[in-house]
DNA sequence: GAAGACTGGTTTGTATTGCAAACTTGTTTG
DNA sequence: CAAACAAGTTTGCAATACAAACCAGTCTTC
């Protein structure tokens, strides 16, 4: 048990923190989504919110597309590829972890 | 959908954080175990496990015992009731969100 | 019997964060 | 044209997580 345990800490940290797997999550359902539509679907701050996206895109993990309404900005943000295999991957560790760990917990 | 994922936000971050995720399962599965045993089972730096079980105690969540065997100093670790509490809700938090979001990325 | 190695940790230093608040650039409204 | 609003970005700071240095005591070995 240990070893799947020890998974734990080379688990992907751009998407363990609770905010970024938030947004990873909404857009691995909705394919894209604006600024707007995260700021309310997450409750995050505009500042940590764009914070946050700024980061993912550095990893890679979401590609941002800022284009206009009008006259109004609009940035679009999708997953790429490469997020959506980290994000399974992400969400596989922990799945297994946590089943193991809860198991072990009933046990007692 | 978006409600349960807002409890990410909320989600302790004593116990998210990886390294102490795998004390408190250990701990959660073995009733009580010694600093080495710690060390080995989680792959940690001694400063690490030690900073980690600290702040692990001073969140109430694991109860530390210093005793001697022979003249070898010896800690010994066991996860409190608040302790096995908060582990449990984490788990079930986790394990929510973890099953929504990987249904929705199955779906596409 | 003293030099070095080992046990079992704790403390310190540093670089990285996550968040909130302030700022920016432009647009609309009264 | 002044004030309010939209859509973000940047800045400042306090809290972390990790590694490395340190420490107190014990054992070995020559």
């Amino acid at each position: 048990m240990s070893e799947t345990l020890k998974h734990l800490l080379n688990v992907d940290r751009i998407i363990h923190e609770p905010a970024r797997l938030m947004i990873m999550a909404i857009l691995s359902a909705t394919e894209s989504a604006d600024f707007l539509y995260l700021l309310n679907a997450t409750g995050l701050t505009r500042g940590n919110l764009s914070s946050h996206l700024t980061k993912l895109e550095k990893a890679g993990y979401v590609q941002i597309e800022k284009t206009f309404v009008g006259k109004i900005p609009r940035t679009i943000c999708r997953l790429t590829p490469a997020g959506s295999e980290a994000l399974e991957l992400y969400l596989n560790q922990m799945q297994t972890v946590l089943n193991k760990t809860i198991t072990n917990t009933e046990k007692q």
